[in-house]
DNA sequence: GTGATATGATATCAAAAAAGTATCATTATT
DNA sequence: AATAATGATACTTTTTTGATATCATATCAC
């Protein structure tokens, strides 16, 4: 079972050691110290940025910082960005498995499943995987 | 997030197919019955069989049966037959994303979390996503 | 025992998702 | 204006999932 994917794996790491870097670094930078390809970290990081985990900076001294502090940024915030959420109640398969769409109760349970899942991740602090 | 794959799908319809239909069935019963594509359905009900959730008998009057009764059928015992578990404290990834395997304590954290997962399909009946 | 009918075992193929790459545009510094 | 960083995004490769096909084996009716 995969519980995060790479993705979710290496933004971990990145930020982790941007923090370790007092707070701030730029994609070479982090590349040339972790074992993570440039150009997936690059968008990697880019994704950080979007999400409002980081902020970017162009240009000459430019590179990543952490918008707000990171002790609060959870799993659930992390994995989200890199493994989109169902909206709630909404089929997880491409439909035509079910004979009815609308009488299905599955899909709902399956939407609530991963709703606990995700309430688990909420519970997990990036800052507790790290250590 | 997918939280259960198809051929989990799949199993927990077979399933309930062959509970309505009196306890047993054959492939060509639920084939004609269900939107499963026939082989994929045939292999689905051989690992259930292997799994000893069912009990399948060969030639004519042959099919499918439950071994045990379907009340006590977990979403995890289902699940693990289609999602195969890491063996715990493995790394989910590949190798090659830690830079030390042996200090790493990412990977022990993460197959804890599927740990979780599980403990919370251990209490899901499959009989209750089926009402 | 033989033929029909069911599953067992397993190899292969196709589609989708995840992982990784490449390129040009834009902005900040000097 | 030149340089050095990220932004945006399209593309390719690899892996996983979903689906198929085939032959072997067991059971039953006759
Ligand atoms: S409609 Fe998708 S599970 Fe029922
Ligand atoms: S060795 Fe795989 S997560 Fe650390």
């Amino acid at each position: 079972m995969r519980v995060i994917k790479k993705e979710t794996d290496y933004a971990l790491r990145a930020l982790f050691f941007i923090k370790n870097n007092g707070g701030h670094a730029d994609v070479s930078k982090i590349y040339s110290n972790m074992d993570i390809p440039r150009p997936f970290l690059r968008r990697i990081l880019q994704q950080l940025a979007h999400a409002k985990i980081l902020l970017s900076k162009k240009g000459k001294h430019g590179g990543f910082k952490f918008l707000r502090p990171f002790e609060k940024i959870t799993l659930a915030r992390l994995n989200e960005i890199f493994d989109k959420r169902l909206p709630p109640g909404e089929c997880p398969f491409k439909n035509k498995v079910c004979i009815n769409y609308k009488t299905c109760v599955l899909k709902g349970k399956l939407s609530k499943l991963e709703e606990e899942i995700y309430k688990m991740f909420e519970n997990i602090l990036i800052k507790d995987l790290w250590m």
